[in-house]
RNA sequence: GGGGCCGUGGUCUAGCUUGGUUAUGAUUCGCGGCUUGGGCCCGCGAGGUCCUGGGUUCAAAUCCCAGCGGCCCCA
């Protein structure tokens, strides 16, 4: 199967599957369902993920750590609406009779939370703030994709533990403005929205999301930041002594991270008919040198090939794909294919000339430099492509989304494969009612954007309290 | 939650309706040669539990049932 442009659009599914496997990041055909192999280039993409957000995460002081994989039913059955959002997709491992059951864990609060009382006595210890980068599981129940809805998640959480109210708000913001930071730097395009109180993390007092856009319309939520209050610190037992000597019950917030999600987001975004296109940051081959030899004139080429790899060998991550066994042409199909942000053709002009053939892979273009600007050039096309990238996905982000005024409008909207902007009541009867009738799901309101209603409920046309957002998703 | 479709060398695919020859073609892979500014060409060679299990039949890739895996549509 070929990929091309409109297949992306046309036929996202495909086009993603094609890809994925093409270029190295997924071999799906593992025979457990949702389960996936992260082949060379995904493992490293989805590495340096990880290590940029947890660059961020250590600048803002959260400690790293490793909890456990398991949780015991006990300790998982304490908070009573966690238990009761997740209970239908944990693993249990059966140790056999006479044993206890094993949870492993969907999300970790029931693992952190029983040490976490242990650890804060005073407000002294307090803010607490960890994070962790492991997989976690959940037996989804719907189809499973790829990077989108897998079984076997690896992600970022980080949970934090505050003296007040207050404290934990701020904390939010800066979950937020951390997570912006590393999706800013893979030039992805999201909203970020309040979820509905019947969409928020099992057992937060709120939820916020980030959805990024989907060539497909449904919505690819890559983090959430939960503000637990103190729902889990009282189900847990977790106390403090305050400044004034009277015992607290401290608050907590946690957030989660989505590294496959965000890996589908790069590659759903930035692509198109030739394959990957991959922001410098993670891309696993930034520069790729093809050498155009021409008989009796390949060491010269090579030569100056070299000349030039070492030019930029400390600073990018770069291949010179000598393979003399394949032609010029098949390698730059390939090394598209594969995302290379820029490649350097080296011929016989450009050893005479003693310059470097660069090539852009968002845009496709061409230019000539001289040798010694080579160094200075890359580094200007690179940053060019990241800033092109991003400012491409925000608009794509904004272009998905139109305004809504009733059910037939809304139902028109998610058709086109985008997100509805609506007036919503609040009540549930009436989220239900848009779930039944055009398939969509109310996302929620902005959060980092404030949004008053100027009209009736799109739904039930009695008075409106928010703006909402209505999409499909994974 | 409801309905439908699909599973054939590593990959894509023909064959299945109407059961019966050595399972088709491309690509890929290995070796050799020739080329090299966008997937070149030639020669030789390799690669198959026709998803799994059961059933029908003299005979199953082909028909039936179940399971596993994947996809789509509706809600």
């Amino acid at each position: 199967m070929s990929v091309s442009a409109s297949k992306k659009f046309e036929n996202f599914s495909d086009w993603f599957d094609d890809v994925i496997f093409r270029a190295r990041i997924v071999d799906n055909r593992f025979p457990v369902k949702g389960f996936s192999v992260y082949v060379e280039n995904g493992a490293f993409m989805l590495d340096m993920i990880r290590r940029l957000l947890e660059e961020e995460l250590e600048k803002t002081g959260h400690k790293k750590m490793y909890f456990p994989l398991v949780t015991s039913e006990e300790l998982f059955k304490k908070e009573a609406e966690h238990i009761k959002g997740f209970s239908k997709e944990v693993f249990v491992i059966d140790q056999g009779a006479g044993e206890q059951k094993l949870i492993i864990r969907p999300t970790s609060e029931t693992i952190m939370y029983p040490m976490f009382k242990l650890w804060i006595r005073s407000h002294a210890d307090l803010p607490l703030k960890v994070h962790q980068s492991v997989n976690v599981y959940r037996k989804e129940t719907k189809a499973t994709r790829a990077l989108y809805r897998v079984r076997e998640i690896p992600w970022n959480e980080a949970h934090t533990v505050h003296e007040t109210a207050a404290e934990a708000e701020k904390q939010v913001r800066e979950a937020m403005e951390i997570y912006e930071r590393v999706l800013r730097k893979l030039c992805i395009g999201y909203i970020i929205l309040k979820r509905p109180d019947f969409d928020k993390f099992a057992g937060a007092v709120y939820s916020i999301a980030f959805d990024a856009w989907n060539p497909d319309g449904k919505v690819n939520q890559v983090a959430t930041i939960h503000n637990l209050g103190r729902n889990f610190a009282k189900a847990y037992e977790i106390e403090f002594e305050k400044r004034d000597g009277s015992r607290g019950i401290p608050y907590q917030t946690c957030y989660g991270f989505g590294f496959s999600r965000v890996l589908a987001a790069i590659i759903a975004q930035h692509g198109d008919d030739r394959g990957l296109v991959l922001p410098p940051a993670i891309a696993p081959t930034q520069v790729v040198i093809i050498p155009i030899p021409f008989k009796g004139q390949e060491k010269q080429i090579n030569d100056y090939a070299l000349k030039v790899r070492d030019m930029l060998v400390g600073k990018w991550r770069v291949v010179l794909d000598d393979r003399d066994d394949v032609t010029p042409g098949e390698k730059f199909y390939h090394w598209e294919l594969m995302g290379v942000p820029v490649r350097a053709e080296i011929g016989p002009k450009e050893v005479i000339e003693s310059s470097v053939t660069l090539a852009r892979r968002d845009t496709l273009e061409r230019i000539k430099v001289p040798l010694d600007e080579l160094v200075g050039k890359v580094d200007e096309l690179m940053k060019a492509i990241e800033s092109s990238l991003l400012e491409r996905s925000r608009r794509m982000m904004l272009s998905a989304i139109s305004d809504a005024g009733n059910i037939e409008e809304i139902r028109r909207v998610l058709k086109e494969r985008r997100i509805a902007r609506i007036n919503w009541c609040g009540s549930i009867e009436c989220a239900e009612k848009l779930k039944e009738e055009v398939g969509g799901e109310i996302r929620g309101e902005r959060y980092d954007v404030a949004e008053k209603p100027l009209g009736p409920c799109a739904v039930c046309g009695g008075e409106a309290k928010s703006v909402v957002y209505v999409a499909r998703s994974y």
